[in-house]
DNA sequence: TTACTTTTAGTACCTAGTCATAAATCCGGG
DNA sequence: CCCGGATTTATGACTAGGTACTAAAAGTAA
């Protein structure tokens, strides 16, 4: 069956949205029109050649797999930092954070922001988290941006070190957590640790 | 300067391993030799032309990205689930788990795991991480497949669901964690729901 | 020199297009 | 029925970045 012009450059779209990798000679066939007709589609949609599209895809792939590795390190970006006292840092939640349905920020993004600040604030050469303690205040949506900030409140009587962190979406609390951080040069007393080196 | 026959080969799986975007005529003029001698060496170390190297790039990552939302939807993988009594899920710790220098995997990931777990055993269109509280039992480091094992144990009197998450590595507890779960539908005490969205 | 490897050149063909021009077809109004 | 604009199809010339094959030239070692 034939569809109009409208509906079928809105199919057309849909399809190379869903699939990249379609000829021209394919999709004329999914629509029984010429080629040519195709092309004349996707020069008034704009949408460039497949190559283009292919080399498009594989350009971002390539970049993104580059700056994946080293940016897990730390997740969100330390913009101040105070070594074993305090330390800020700033998180934006992004498609890839968030629950696809409800599009509030899944719990482990802000927990995993919090904790990554609390290792960081750690002026050492190993700082591991030992127990933590943390409340989701209020759901983070989409699109909005977590400052954490971090502050060393203390010591307990094992050597760790309490870490509290409280993110904020502008003055609102929404996320608070105290954290007890393991680390590697407490003047002696050795735990349970075994070896940790370089 | 004109390398030998060996050399040219060896930075020539270079170059195009560090960059899949070259053809063979840049690869000819960087090597200063004929287009052709690019396309001998190529055929000799099976090396394919630069389109068919930019589809698969685009192809992994097309896959990647596919898998990548719905895959992060759940970290680890469920093996078991009985919804609002309990759920056991395994994640294998990976070389982006770990903290580089140590090879101790990161807590966010292991906080991820069993948050997500708690999120899935929850029979609910909603269920949201209210608080929690963990321990880190042990240090897990990179190769070791974490098993998660959540529990639905009751519920407060706001009417959140509680969860205890203990994980381990082989018989070892290695994690624990206490999540106070909020959800939407609390009210409704059916149990089949007929709209899977997804 | 001869024998062999390596490199270069040239041809025909391929895919998945571009651009431009022209012709055919469809669809509605008068 | 014909007319006209929109839409579709056809055709030809050209492109990049190749493959596959043949042939010749250049380099190298005994």
């Amino acid at each position: 069956m034939r569809k109009s012009k409208r509906e079928r450059q809105r199919l057309l779209q849909e399809t190379i949205r869903e699939n990249p990798f379609v000829t021209d000679e394919e999709l004329a066939e999914k629509f029984s029109v010429s080629v040519q007709t195709i092309r004349l589609d996707r020069l008034e949609l704009s949408i460039p050649e497949l190559r283009e599209r292919i080399k498009h895809v594989a350009r971002q792939s390539f970049a993104d797999k580059v700056r994946a590795l080293p940016l897990e390190e730390v997740i969100g970006d330390i913009i101040d930092i105070e070594p074993d006292a305090s330390a800020i840092s700033i998180f934006d939640v992004k498609e890839e954070h968030v629950f696809r349905r409800t599009r509030i920020a899944r719990g482990h993004h802000l927990f995993a922001q919090a904790n990554s600040l609390a290792v960081a604030v750690i002026h050492d050469e190993l700082a591991l988290t030992a127990k933590a303690t943390i409340r989701f205040v209020r759901q983070v949506k989409e699109g909005e941006r977590v400052v954490a900030k971090a502050k060393v409140t203390g010591k307990t009587e094992s050597g760790r070190t309490v870490v509290d962190v409280n993110s904020y979406v502008g003055q609102e609390l929404v996320f608070s957590g105290t954290f007890e951080m393991y680390r590697s040069n407490m003047e002696k007393k050795d735990g349970d640790s075994n070896e940790h080196r370089d």
